[in-house]
DNA sequence: ATAAACCTTGGAGTTAAATCTAGGGTCAAG
DNA sequence: CTTGACCCTAGATTTAACTCCAAGGTTTAT
């Protein structure tokens, strides 16, 4: 059992964000005191932290909406529809990886093309591939760059 | 050679976007008409691609411009400051792809939990899971569900 | 040579997701 | 029994990233 205050210093975010999570029917505390506190439940925890890492996956509050309303009135879902709701959320979740994937390639292979060392990087080989986009789809050009740093194909 | 429309047309994005992306530093065309209109080289469109799939990967305009600022005066930069710049974005791109892998593997437990049949999923422990944040970092039980769909372990 | 389809600038409006403010209750400690 | 740390609501403000609008100049095609 969480008052408002502690959930959030627990999940490392605002009272305020609590606040308007529930406002937005993300998150609605189990009960509150006389007093009209809210009281969170382990399980609102649960839940909380599954919009938390959700949001930190790239998905906006209405996706994570559209996902968690699946226990709105679960009666009126069949399991084919709870299947095919996560289902299409999983498939989102893939694209996203392999967009991440070939982008952390693209920063890969620029990375690759540069020394690192103290030298001006006036014309290192890192900027024209920015620039013209080499390696973001294939790898640079193997070869040797204005220092002679020996520039690795990868992946 | 692109004007403003041809350019954003080709990336499917609009003028507007071109235009406020310039006002933001973060894309100016190379060149002007004598009347005034934008002229966008094929470099241009190149940067423009790297910006929107950085976007597309969950980078902020700030962070975009930050790596793109490399080029705004090259000589005052060192190969050992280039390449930390790109390195970091390279880490955080990784850090991101954990998260994507370790939710996808959350929606995945979810889905393999679910037989998908049209039987209402008033109690299917594909709801539980949820609830209970099972299935979030480790796998759900190896096991039986309410209609007997065989739960496989999987990861 | 005129209408449609572009382009220009400057500034206002929109949306999501918070975050803050004002004006008050509540509660445990001293 | 009061002080300081919490909590409440309702509503205003902020920030990022567009998106739209008005008033006008330019190009192109008939
Ligand atoms: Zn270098
Ligand atoms: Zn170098
Ligand atoms: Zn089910
Ligand atoms: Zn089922």
């Amino acid at each position: 059992m969480y008052k408002i205050g502690e959930l959030a210093q627990l999940c490392e975010i605002k009272t305020d964000t609590l606040r308007f999570y529930e406002k937005h029917g993300l998150l609605a505390p189990s009960s509150r005191t006389d007093a009209g506190y809210r009281i969170y439940t382990e399980n609102d925890a649960a839940r909380l932290r599954f919009i938390l890492r959700a949001k930190a996956v790239g998905f906006t509050l209405n996706e994570i909406t559209e996902l968690l309303s699946i226990e709105l009135d679960k009666s009126n879902w069949a399991c084919a529809d709870v299947k095919g709701l996560v289902d299409s959320k999983l498939e989102q979740v893939v694209a996203r990886i392999a967009e991440l994937n070939a982008f952390r390639s693209s920063l890969q292979n620029l990375s690759n093309a540069c020394c690192g060392g103290p030298e001006s990087a006036e014309h290192c080989s890192i900027l024209d591939a920015l620039e013209t986009e080499q390696g973001l789809e294939k790898p640079l050009i193997k070869g040797v760059n204005h220092h002679n740093a020996i520039v690795k194909a990868e992946r």
